[in-house]
DNA sequence: TCTGGGGTCCTAGGACCC
DNA sequence: TCTGGGGTCCTAGGACCC
């Protein structure tokens, strides 16, 4: 079969089985846009694209109608409306998301139990272990295409390969809506035509490096020195590229999956320069990330505030602290004290985040007296009021906790 | 009408230790 | 007597991905 890809390309689809391309890489086509349009299916022939209203939203899906139009995740949605000026705008809905996601990872994790999750919209399935029941990772392949289908009435593209890098190139090829398998004996020639940007992990600045030094295609890449990359790119970032130019990737599907930090920011709808209103966004902040470290069991020893300013400059400033924490409270302060040292009176704000770093499996949260994550957020609040009459210290939040507890008894 | 929010990984310098 | 090499941790910034 042949068909015409995305950009208009020509891409050749053969049923073509290989023992050792036995991963399977799986990506729900303009997922968010895809869901909306379940809900508005008048609209399927028109240019949809899902981001909010507010006036410094980005495009957060396009479906192919619009993509022609180039629209692009990413893209501001002011350019986005120039170039498609028709383009239906949809609020996303990521409750519904998240359920669909599920459905369809509930379908990957029945076919085998080597899923790893990489996003809400994509997976890899190890299926070398399930050829004997359910047939050649083509026929796998064909049946989830069938079923994801069938039960969430979603497309979705699946590429098939020896390695998880060739497998997501592959889905990338054949979308939308395709099917494409790499055999392990063909994967050079599929590879090194592409350009650069191909590669996991080569974006914009990389690639512009990268065709100043006359490299343009992955084979480009696979022929030079891996010392020669090395002394350009870095010594790590040269050893990776250079192996998955050549289709090597080691990495192997892992169902687990830890978290690192956790985190939440905000852009504010105009810029900022009252430092108050900073704070108070960083306790809310701070108030959110903890909540989520408590859900996960999770405590953090490192907290990480990020500022971007009205020019859009963004700087980090981060202080690890002895002892793990997943409360609101202590990273706030955290967070504040770092706010303070790095603001300067009429400084424009665009954005403030938080983020808890260094994780481990945490009593970081104090449980028992205060498990209810409303309460949290009241105390906390409640704190911020008190502290803003009588000043930072002058309240002690255990007293508090054991004040708010005993009323909360002699209401019962 | 110019730039979201959730993340991961890498680099590089400095402090510190053996 | 003027300065090695390996390792870890912390901090800041940046590229990249979805």
């Amino acid at each position: 079969v042949s068909k015409q890809d995305g950009r208009g390309r020509s891409v050749t689809l053969e049923p073509v089985d290989d023992p050792a391309a036995s991963i399977l890489h799986v990506d729900l086509d303009a997922f968010f846009a895809s869901v909306e349009l379940l809900e508005h299916p008048e609209l399927r022939d028109q240019p949809v694209v899902i981001g909010s209203r507010n006036p410094r939203s980005v495009v957060t899906a396009a479906n192919y109608v619009a993509r022609r139009y180039g629209v692009n995740s990413a893209m501001p949605m002011a350019v986005a409306l120039r170039r498609c000026p028709k383009a239906v705008v949809l609020e996303p809905h990521y409750e519904r998301y998240t359920h669909l996601s599920r459905q369809v990872m509930d379908i990957c994790r029945s076919l085998t139990p080597l899923v790893e999750q990489l996003s809400i919209d994509e997976a890899f399935l190890d299926v070398a272990g399930a050829r004997r029941l359910l047939g050649t990772p083509f026929e796998i392949a064909t049946e989830l295409r069938r079923r994801v289908y069938a039960e969430t009435g979603l497309t979705c593209s699946v590429g098939v390969a020896a390695t998880k890098f060739v497998a997501k190139l592959a889905s990338g090829l054949s979308k939308p809506d395709g099917l494409l398998v790499v055999p392990l004996a063909e994967t050079q020639s599929v590879l090194f035509p592409l350009p650069i940007t191909a590669l996991w992990g080569v974006g914009e600045k990389s690639a512009e490096k990268l065709r100043r030094m006359g490299l343009n295609t992955v084979g480009d890449l696979a022929s030079t020195p891996l010392s020669t990359l090395q002394g350009w790119i870095g010594e790590a970032s040269g050893a990776k590229l250079h192996e998955l130019a050549w289709g090597r990737d080691p990495r192997r599907v892992v169902v687990g999956h830890t978290e690192k930090s956790v985190g939440h920011e905000q852009t504010f709808g105009t810029d900022v320069l009252d430092p108050e209103v900073i704070r108070r966004e960083l306790l809310r902040l701070s108030g959110q990330v903890a909540v989520r470290l408590r859900k996960a069991g999770l405590a953090g020893r490192t907290v990480a505030l990020k500022l971007r300013f009205g020019d859009f400059s963004t700087i980090t400033r981060s202080k690890t602290i002895a002892e793990p924490t997943a409360t609101g409270r202590r990273i706030y302060e955290e967070a504040r004290d770092l706010f303070d040292a790095a603001f300067a009176p009429g400084q424009r704000i665009r954005l403030v985040g938080v983020r808890v770093e260094q994780l481990s499996e945490g009593d970081g949260a104090p449980s028992g007296l205060w498990d209810d994550d409303e309460d949290w957020r009241e105390a906390e609040q409640t704190l911020d009021a008190l502290e803003a009459k009588f000043g930072r210290g002058a309240v002690r939040p255990a007293a508090l906790l054991r004040t708010k507890t005993d009323q909360r008894h002699a209401d019962t």
